[in-house]
DNA sequence: CGCCGAGTTGAACTGAATCAAGAAACGTGG
DNA sequence: CCACGTTTCTTGATTCAGTTCAACTCGGCG
């Protein structure tokens, strides 16, 4: 709580008063490593904050097949916003990779608190334009860049997914199957 | 400007006096057709709504080669987000396809709307949400779906881009040069 | 009329998918 | 702490979607 804390106050004037009323809705909750969080099908209700851990999102195929979709590490606020924002079933899963400890606030209190509480109005808009520059960032590295430079970038960018995150994964979030990374890997080094 | 209003209206709760003092930052402005509102290496100043006309967005590669990232159409808000909330350079061109007629406000003035009006921190948040499940669809079906599903989805959701946009703008969109989309279509047809 | 950009078509090539099999690593129970 | 089964990773052979390069058609427009 201590790191969202002062993670918050980096970005925006948030009074003590205003921390104490909004950190007040927040429960907090770990899962074991290789948990669902939130499985497919479910609403996402929470808005969640990562004090440690890794979570995997992806979705399904009609055939089994997994597609990474991408994760959330500490220190990150977490959700599956098509579902959170929309109140639809959610189609990813969000599943542990290692034990994560975790600050959560329901999506009801979230709206109390947007309608009570200005600062967190900003708060909200400023989390989404963050989110949404971590996407248009990806949008742009799947549509100009090849397989191999996005495995460089993983590389270089969030060396620690290695340590934690199977290749297969890896290699779904990278957009291509686990053969083909394992030949990127080999041609490399 | 009316139409802007009854967008507004329909999300949030705007007195008449905020968007008296809120609409009075926006100017008019008008594009004719093929012309750039943005090019690549100037800052987004801008958030702009679209009254009537069509705007591509692309990126430029080494060779030269164009990849179009999006599209933004009549009763939409758009802009290079990455550059207008980092304040650094645009990465992506914005050019007029049609004539284009438009409101935009300035960001310094956004800025000190936000900080005056609390239902512009609400607006910028809700807008930011929309344009954040566009680009998380969008994710998805670069990633798990193929060249021919992206081109019969577009064709579905936006046939209007079809009569105003050259194919090769389009097969850029789904991600394949204009050789492959010309021979999706002969396969499909 | 001639030019130019857009679209199509063909042929050769390439990166990645698929199918299949084997090797390595991992974790769980005894 | 080892043995076993399962998952992950690798490698090979084949197939496929899409790229690249090149030639040609078509329609608009100065």
């Amino acid at each position: 709580m201590q790191r969202m804390h002062e993670l918050l106050r980096q970005q925006v004037n948030i009074t003590e008063e205003d921390w104490r009323t909004f950190s007040a809705c927040f429960e907090p909750k770990t899962y074991p490593a290789k948990t669902f969080y939130l499985q497919a099908g479910e609403t996402e209700n929470y808005l969640t904050f990562v004090e440690s851990g890794v979570v995997r999102f992806y979705v399904e195929a009609a055939n089994g097949d997994e597609t990474t979709v991408g994760f959330a590490f500490d220190g990150w606020f977490m959700c599956v916003y098509s579902s959170f924002y929309t109140r639809e079933p959610s189609r990813y899963y969000g599943e542990t990779i290692t034990e994560t400890k975790l600050w959560r606030i329901h999506y009801d209190d979230m709206q109390r608190m947007y309608d009570r509480l200005r600062v967190v109005d900003r708060i909200g808009r400023l989390a989404t334009e963050q989110m949404l520059l971590i996407k248009s960032e990806r949008e742009l590295s799947l549509l100009t860049k090849t397989a191999e430079e996005r495995y460089l970038d993983l590389l270089s960018k969030s060396p620690q997914l290695f340590r934690y995150v199977p290749l297969k994964h890896l290699a779904s979030y990278i957009g291509i199957t686990p053969q083909a990374l394992s030949r990127i890997r080999k041609r490399i080094s």
